[in-house]
DNA sequence: CCATTAAATTCAA
DNA sequence: TTGAATTTAATGG
């Protein structure tokens, strides 16, 4: 049968190249604008941290120092609202930066984020990005990308949140983790339990299961425990866009 | 919301 | 690799 379970050599440190000069993600911000970057000190004096799965490595309300890339993995961002309950914010993937609010004026976290996978962070210090963001216009200019393109999903979900339909904001979300992570043969390239959709859409678990079972009876997704495969983006995506016709403005 | 059963995942031998 | 143990999904009250 097919080894399903592919450790890479993790015990030898010579296989763990960390540095920025060798990682291979050009998604990242940083990766990218490496050649401008290569000489600054807080490329140097970033660290890395292995986090395993389900380890949370922000806490709400820690003081900021700093601020995460992904090198590998994915993580949920999360925020607790009134009655305990969690709000995811967003999941983030490779290259993506985690704690970026905090940057700045905030003293302290205002989210949690937690591994959804074993996953390797790069923990840059805020002084020395500070500083490097000064110095460097191009860097400061892709940041400044990142921010308002956060800025504006994070006001489009204020919109599906107050005004769509529970079953709305779970198609939302399908298609969310579809374009985002992608499909890998028939299913969505990241397994969430229906408590992760419900805390994502705002809603609770019982109704992300029962809205899952009326698609699957409408053949629209197909389930197999964790792995959810959307069968018609576009039909699911119409459903929603017929209604934010209205909602726009 | 809670209880029950079915199903899936993890764990350890 | 297997099945027992644990966790998660699904439904109905």
């Amino acid at each position: 049968m097919t080894s399903t379970n592919v450790y890479i050599s993790s015990k030898s440190k010579a296989n763990t190249d960390l540095s920025c000069g060798a990682c291979l993600n050009n998604n990242c911000l940083i990766k990218r604008n490496l050649s401008i970057l290569s000489d600054s000190e807080f490329v140097k004096n970033k660290n890395t941290l292995k986090c395993k799965k389900g380890q949370q490595f922000i806490m709400e309300g820690a003081p900021v120092n700093g601020l995460f890339f992904i090198l590998k993995g994915t993580v949920k961002v999360f925020r607790t609202g009134i009655n305990g309950r969690e709000q995811i914010v967003r999941f983030a993937k490779e290259g993506e930066i985690i704690g970026h609010r905090g940057f700045g004026t905030e003293e302290y976290y205002s989210i949690g984020a937690i591994a959804l996978q074993d996953s390797v962070l790069c923990y840059f210090s805020k002084d020395h990005l500070q500083s490097t963001l000064l110095e460097t216009p191009k860097f400061a200019y892709d940041m400044m990308l990142f921010y308002a393109n956060e800025l504006n999903r994070s006001e489009n979900k204020v919109k599906s949140i107050s005004q769509m339909t529970v079953r709305e904001r779970v198609i939302d979300s399908l298609l969310y983790i579809h374009r985002k992570f992608g499909d890998l043969s028939g299913f969505l390239d990241l397994p969430l339990s229906r408590r992760e959709y419900a805390d994502y859409a705002g809603t609770t678990e019982e109704q992300v299961i029962r809205v899952f079972s009326a698609l699957k009876k409408e053949n629209l997704i197909i389930a197999k425990g964790k792995k959810i495969g959307i069968n018609d983006v576009r039909f699911l995506k119409q459903e929603i866009d017929d209604h934010n016709y209205f909602l726009d403005s």
